[in-house]
Formats: C-alpha cells, sequence, structure tokens
RNA sequence: GGUACUCUGGCAGAACGGUUAUGCGUGGGCCUGCAAAGCCUAUACAAGGGGGUUCGACUCCCUCGGGUACCUCCA
C-alpha cells in the first residue's frame, strides 16, 4: 500500500508485514467535535478497518489535548474548571464517534495523564542544550535543529517576515516555542523548572514515543497541523531520539463551507451533532470519502443528497441481496472479483476512497441490476453479499437490523397485501402498502414477489 | 508579502502523451393494476488564459491568472 508523505513529497510503501502504528492527533476538548473533524478521523478509521481486513494488526493511538489555553478560558467563562470542561467534550466527543460508527483507538492518551512523561522528555532536551529556560518557561530552541521547516517546507527567514509572531524579549529566537510554561493559576503542576503547564506540542512527542516508540509508521492530523504543530514534534522528537521521528506524515485536507473554510468568526462550523441529527451516519461517511483525503471537500446541500442517492440504492440492494430467490441465474463470480480487486488497489494506491467507492457502487448497481432482470439466484446473492458485506465494514456503513418479530410482522402485511392484489381490491392492498410506508417500509413489487427494504430516516430528506 | 496545494463538462471526480472515464443531474423507455424502487438508454464534444516541446498534450515545460490553506490557536 502507497501513501503520500508530506515530508518527503513521495509516495511511500507502507510495510503491512508486521504490526502498523499509528499516531493521530486529535482533538483540543474545548468545544463540540465538528465535521472538519469528522472528515479526519473517518479517512483514518477507514484505513484501519482496510488494515484490519487484511489480518494486519494495528495499533492506533489517538490523543486528547486536555490542556490549553482554550480550555483554561472557556472554564473561566463558565466559572467551572478545566477539568470538568475536557470531561466533557470527552464524553461529546465518543458521543458523536461512536454515533458515526468510528473504531476506538487503541488508546487515548491525554496530556494531563503524562506529566511525568512530558517532564522526562523536556529534561532531556535541556540536558541536550535543545531547550533553555527563560523567565517564563522552558522553550526549545530551533536554531540547535538546522532542519527545521523540513516538513512544512518553510525557510526560517521567510517565516520571520511573516511578523506575526508575538515577540517574547525573553526568547533566544521568536521562533522558539514553548515546551513548558510557567503559571500560577490552576491548573498547574510541579516541575523541575517551576510550577507551571506543558506547551501544546510536547505532549504529542511525549506520547508517541511512550506509546508507539520511536520511529512508527504513520503520524497524521489535518493539512492546519503541518505548521507549527507538527513541524514543532518533528524538532523535539528528533532532537530527543537523534532519529527520524514518523515514517510516514499523512495530511487530511480541510472541509469547506461554501469554498471558505470553517471558523468560529465566520460561524459556519457544522456540529457533528447537528448533521448527525439531519444526515446520519452512513451519509457522513460517505461524504467524507467521496474526494481523496488530501484535497479539500466542500461541504453542499447538493453533496450531501448526492451521498444520500447513493445510500439509497446500497440499501435497495441489500435487501434484494437477502431476500434474492430468483431461479434464473447468471454467471458473475468473475466479476464481483474484479471489482473487488478494483476497490483493494484504488485504496492501495494513496487512499483513493473515490474510485474505491466507485467499485463499491458498481457491485450494488451490478446486484440491483440482476434484481431487476429477475435474475438474482439465492447462490449468486450470496457471492455478491460476501463482497458486499466486506467493503460495507471497512467503509463503516451499516444498515439498520431488524428483529425477528418485526420482520413477521411486515411478511404478514404483505401476504396479506398480496390476497388482495390477487383479488383485485387494489384500494385495500394500497392501504397496507401506505401503511408500511409509515413504518419507514418501502415495497418493491418483483415479477414472482414482492420484498421489502427498510430506509433510514433522514430528517433532511423530508 | 512568503510558502504549499489546487484549477477537467451543471455538480462531484479519474486515467492516460494519441482510444467513451465514471457517478450525480437531466430527457426518453422498461417493469407495475397504479406507484415506488430499480434497471436500460440518450445526453456533455470538457480541460483557467497564453506560449512552448512533440507527428500528436487534458496529460511534459515556461508564464500569467483564479481559488484554498498555512505563516497565530485550529482536524
Amino acid at each position: 500500500m502507497k501513501i503520500q508523505d508530506t515530508l518527503s513529497n513521495t509516495e511511500k510503501e507502507l510495510d503491512i508485514s508486521k504490526k502498523v502504528k499509528i499516531y493521530l492527533c486529535g482533538v483540543t476538548v474545548y468545544d463540540e467535535s465538528h465535521i472538519g473533524h469528522a472528515r479526519t478521523i473517518i479517512v483514518f478509521d477507514v484505513l484501519r478497518k482496510y488494515l484490519d481486513s487484511k489480518g494486519v494488526e494495528v495499533e492506533f493511538i489517538q490523543n486528547f489535548t486536555d490542556i490549553d489555553d482554550k480550555i483554561i478560558n472557556r472554564a473561566q467563562t463558565e466559572n467551572t474548571t478545566a477539568k470538568i470542561i475536557s470531561t466533557k467534550y470527552i464524553n461529546d466527543y465518543f458521543k458523536d464517534f461512536d454515533e458515526l460508527n468510528v473504531k476506538r483507538a487503541t488508546n487515548y492518551p491525554k496530556a494531563t495523564e503524562h506529566i511525568e512523561d512530558i517532564i522526562k522528555f523536556i529534561e532531556k532536551l535541556i540536558e541536550k542544550q535543545v531547550a533553555y529556560i527563560t523567565k517564563n518557561g522552558v522553550y526549545f530552541s530551533i536554531s540547535k535543529f538546522p532542519e527545521y521547516g523540513k516538513l512544512s517546507k518553510k525557510k526560517i527567514d521567510e517565516l520571520l517576515s511573516g511578523a506575526r509572531i508575538e515577540v517574547d524579549e525573553a526568547k533566544k529566537d521568536p521562533l522558539d516555542f514553548a515546551v513548558w510554561k510557567f503559571s500560577d493559576g490552576e491548573p498547574v503542576w510541579n516541575s523541575p523548572w517551576g510550577k507551571g503547564r506543558p506547551g501544546w506540542h510536547i505532549e504529542c512527542s511525549a506520547m508517541s514515543t511512550k506509546y508507539l516508540g520511536e520511529n512508527f509508521d504513520i503520524h497524521g492530523g489535518g493539512r492546519d497541523l503541518i505548521f507549527p504543530h507538527h513541524e514543532n514534534e518533528i524538532a523535539q522528537s528528533e532532537s530527543f531520539t537523534g532519529a527520524p521521528f514518523a515514517k510516514i506524515w499523512v495530511h487530511v485536507g480541510m472541509v469547506t463551507i461554501n469554498g471558505e473554510k470553517m471558523s468560529k468568526s465566520l460561524g459556519n462550523v457544522k456540529s457533528i451533532k447537528h448533521v448527525l441529527e439531519n444526515w446520519g451516519s452512513n451519509i457522513i461517511r460517505l461524504f467524507c470519502l467521496s474526494g481523496h483525503y488530501s484535497k479539500p471537500i466542500d461541504y453542499s446541500e447538493e453533496l450531501l443528497k448526492e451521498s444520500l442517492t447513493k445510500w439509497r440504492q446500497v440499501e435497495t440492494c441489500y435487501y434484494e441481496l437477502i431476500h434474492a430467490n430468483s431461479k434464473n441465474h447468471e454467471e458473475i463470480s468473475s466479476k464481483i472479483k474484479k471489482i473487488g480487486l478494483e476497490f483493494d488497489n484504488a485504496l492501495d494506491d494513496d487512499f483513493n476512497t473515490h474510485l474505491a467507492l466507485s467499485a463499491f457502487f458498481q457491485l450494488v448497481k451490478e446486484a440491483n441490476r440482476l434484481a431487476a432482470e429477475e435474475k438474482l439466484g439465492k447462490d449468486d446473492a450470496q457471492i455478491i453479499k460476501t463482497e458486499f458485506e466486506r467493503m460495507l465494514e471497512i467503509l463503516g456503513l451499516t444498515i439498520p437490523k431488524m428483529t425477528e418479530d418485526e420482520k413477521q410482522k411486515i411478511d404478514d402485511l404483505i401476504a396479506s397485501r398480496e390476497q388482495l392484489r390477487k383479488e383485485k381490491q387494489f384500494e385495500d392492498a394500497d392501504k397496507i402498502r401506505e401503511k408500511l410506508n409509515e413504518m419507514s417500509i418501502e415495497l418493491i413489487d418483483h415479477k414472482e414477489n414482492t420484498i421489502w427494504m427498510k430506509k433510514e430516516n433522514i430528517k433532511a430528506e423530508n
């Protein structure tokens, strides 16, 4: 499997002959998660499920930044503690992402629970003389890391001319960044240098090393983390170990709204909760996977509607497959195999989920075609269903399960409708159909039989 | 201002130095008691502008322009 690496700007082969170790920069828990977070995390979720499906063991670490100025500010305005704020939003996070059918990470380390590790990390940086102490805190000295800027492809003098860097006379270089900030206010921890709290970037260096070792396979996050976050992580970690940090850097493009970035100031942030309520998890996942992960994707009703159309086809396909009972038959196994290969090839080639989805929809179309032509036999359906379910699992799409009781009830209603139709009592027959519609059950009349499908209720559709 | 990425038909989005992408949408049809769903079929002569290389460029090179992101916290 090849993946584009931001650092070398080339495609790199991911070694799947042994356990794959992934570190994903998660969220700062000071507010609701939004659709941008969802995209990054869903992309990594599919990557992970794909590796799972190939039998590759994956260790997946995703941090929570639970100490940060924004959390503290929020706590102050709400007259509460940072701990309460971060706990609340971590709970919200799990609620949202469980509903999005994202598999839980191997571990979700939190900055506040790794202060010891962070302090040890900083101690070594000081020992190696790449970090120094000022009256404000402990700073990493970028002049001690000659390769600074290699990830973001920035030159140090160009960064300086950006002129938007706050001046701190105590720092040796304006670009030096804090690994430890002195502070008296809560929350606060003791350190060998004085009371305070960790800087932002240090937690990821300390925690990734702790859980995954010095050199792991993939380090990822949103594109906006390339600078300064990941650049600084590289500087710290490679200074610490003297060895290369992550093997492959993967960055997921931004979600824009009408071509603009989502931001609080523009007031265009779409929370996951809100979008879930209107569209549900399947549509969101299809939407997030509809473009190449590295490119921006524009959030629009039109695109979501397109995903909805596709989802309806998928639902139909599923119910055609489980009800298939045609006596006719068409040889399809080689075709299905080919589509499955296309799906895998797409993902192997820099994780092209758009092409993988089109392979998936080809499969759906093939099944629906056979059903329409009354040629979907039980055995054929089984062959297609195996492949269909494999893809569904990797993409993280879910078709709601129904109880046997519900199914029986539906079958009974269909049987009485059939009777009425035979007796040409169409008005009464249609009443039953309407009644089923109200239960989100849609009937599909085939020549030989009538089958039903349960349509997911999508609020935005109404 | 700098840096990175990007610019394909109404929208989304591929491949490839020379062949129809594909999907959504739209038109028509099939199926049906009627619907719905689904299927079939037709439909776009697209490549930001300008140059160049080439027998031939959407694909390579140069240049101009547009967009987004980053340069400050951000997935």
